[in-house]
DNA sequence: CCACTACGACTACAGTTGTAGTAGATCTAA
DNA sequence: TTAGATCTACTACAACTGTAGTCGTAGTGG
């Protein structure tokens, strides 16, 4: 019952309901850049399909308007969407990386931000196998 | 116009063709796992819409079998791939490597690599600003 | 030469995504 | 209390994806 893949359109929803809270639809509409802002009723189409996915859930009525609420967390939803990306790479950072580079949006500072936590990571795992049994590294 | 998106399966037969060179429908098709091997219809179909889309192209004939290759490379469509989810995140490439380092498939190498990659294209572009733009990024 | 098989071209169809309209219930302000 | 603004609940629909069947043709083994 891995939680379901969500679409572009559908991530911005959630985003909106991430980083607002609970909100209606209303609200969520509103929140698009007026640019690119879908009619009320396609929002609200949105959140219905969401809801039915079970990423979204009816958390109260306010007057005659429901507000909604994310049940999937932003850190779910997003690792899903690695996962699968990575699964198009047949499962290798290198080459997602590379592309990151390429576009330019990866600095230097993301990187060494990545070291300092792999390090701490793999501190953490090296700890922990004194007390269990060390899990094999099966890459 | 830039290069159309390409679906999971499109690109999962684009990787055969990138891998393999040209190759015929049928060859396509033998080239995914048992496992989970669509109908060879099924195939033909997804390349006859790669076709349309303009991201492989028939080069010859071997005796009543077309023979494809990808027209579009792989740099490229993973460029793309990259580039729109790059957009989900806000385009922004610290939530992306936080998360691959939480898949556990980012390794320090990895890391190290692409340090090594970043200061070099940096040195290149302290370079080549002394001696006018030079073109690179082609593809 | 002819049955068979491999292919190619075309068609079908259901599920997902993005988009939005309509009808009727409800709220709210005058 | 009633008209206009909102909302909900449905419905519609086209493009895209995945999946595959049909049918006619082109080569091939006998």
């Amino acid at each position: 019952m891995g939680l379901p893949r969500l679409s572009r359109l559908e991530l911005q929803i959630m985003e909106t309901l991430w980083s607002h809270g609970a909100t209606s639809v209303r609200e969520i509409q509103e929140a698009f850049p007026e640019k690119a802002r879908p009619a009320y009723t396609t929002v609200q189409t949105m959140v219905y399909r969401l809801e039915a996915k079970g990423a979204v859930r009816r958390s109260k009525k306010i007057g005659n308007a429901h507000v909604f609420e994310a049940v999937v967390s932003r850190n779910a939803a997003q690792r899903r969407l690695i996962d699968d990306l990575l699964g198009l790479f047949g499962g290798s950072s290198q080459p997602v990386v590379a592309h990151l580079i390429e576009s330019g949006s990866l600095t230097l500072e993301d990187v060494r931000e990545a070291e300092r936590m792999l390090k701490r990571l793999q501190a953490e795992k090296t700890a922990s196998s004194k007390v269990k049994g060390r899990s094999r590294r099966l890459t």
